[in-house]
DNA sequence: TCTGTTATTGACATTTTTGTCAGTAGTACT
DNA sequence: AGTACTACTGACAAAAATGTCAATAACAGA
């Protein structure tokens, strides 16, 4: 027994760094992979700890999917709210604030979120989603200078518009043979001329 | 020994038929419960089979996926071969046509698949597409009498769309109180407004 | 330096999911 | 009827994924 033993040397996280390093791990592996990588060894492999580790911090596999669900909605929301795209505004100030609303969903496997979201049946994990939305609709409608109802409609629109251009965009161009921002570009160059018309 | 052998009644079906029966189980399955419901047990259950018929017909769970997407896409592609969106037609035309599109990839599921294959990572499952678009632009293309760029930037612009809209519309237009078919007529709008504007 | 706390881990147990196989039972054909 | 073919099935085996537990080892504070 004259081996020598490698103790493989242990990193010691506060609970909270350890968590954030485990929904990282995962956050990538949803982006790189989609939800269906995200199975409790791969996770842990991908964050550099045993799979106990895991569930010490977050209690099952479905904790984690949930956790990660927040975080990521949490950071999207940031996002959004940092964007302004002034109904009366001039265009340009109007393009600026919609392109960024369009790279906050296409960036950060926002898009990815959204539809392992729509594809998970669960619907307690709705409610999460609900409450981001009203936060989100509440500030971003009050401050603007267009009747509510088609400021609803704007948001909805240029929301869905986004998300979609974001998940699909990407793939769609790339296999028609044409430059992966493609859709995008089209996307916004409607969307600006619609609205542009729509206040004239 | 007297109990009375309940004989279970067997259906046996031709193979096609078989294969048939399950993959449409398979297919409403992914429509209402996701992808990550496509599991053994729950397809044969579906359709009323015995696990090892799954097995017996497709050799693997894996090859079920792959055969709906197929027959899905299949499926899909004729349905959009079967619209026409006329470039030089009379906007009228035009918006029957458009409508028709949206509802070809909203209804069955179609964004449920599209968003399934864009979150599946094997790109093995990426020549069926590639061989489907290619169908579907070839013939699509040609019969219009814009100018290729012009028509594959409009092509691609009304299916990522539409696409997009399928999958993301009625949740986000529920979520914000609106009914679900808001997004998608919020869509059709601008889509009409900005072609009509375009051909002026 | 000693001690308590707890993040971390390997080994193991449990559950879930997939796949195998030999036998059963419909159906067509003789 | 009898027979060949094979779709079909239950029982079982294998693999994969999740979860448990007792022991270890960082680290802070006494």
């Amino acid at each position: 027994m004259s081996i020598t033993e490698t103790n493989t040397p242990r990193i010691r996280r506060t609970p909270e760094e350890s968590r954030a390093n485990i929904l990282s791990a995962a956050e990538s592996l949803l982006v790189e992979h989609g939800p269906q990588s995200l199975r409790l060894a791969d996770v842990a492999k991908a964050a550099g700890v045993a799979n106990a580790t895991v569930l010490h911090h977050f209690g099952s596999i479905g904790a984690v999917h949930t956790a990660l669900m927040e975080r990521m909605i949490a950071d999207l929301v940031e996002a959004i709210m940092a964007v302004d795209v002034p109904a009366d505004a001039p265009a340009e100030a109007r393009a600026v604030g919609l392109k960024t609303l369009f790279d906050a969903l296409e960036s950060r496997g926002a898009a990815r979120l959204a539809a392992w979201l729509e594809l998970t049946d669960e619907t307690s994990r709705l409610t999460v989603v609900r409450a981001a939305v009203q936060e989100v609709a509440q500030k971003k409608i009050s401050n603007t200078g267009v009747p509510t109802e088609m400021a609803e409609d704007l948001i909805l629109l240029s929301v869905t518009l986004a998300i979609g251009v974001g998940l699909f965009g990407p793939s769609l161009s790339t296999l028609i043979g044409k430059p992966p921002e493609r859709a995008r570009e089209l996307t916004l160059q409607m969307l600006l001329s619609y609205l542009q018309q729509l206040s004239a």
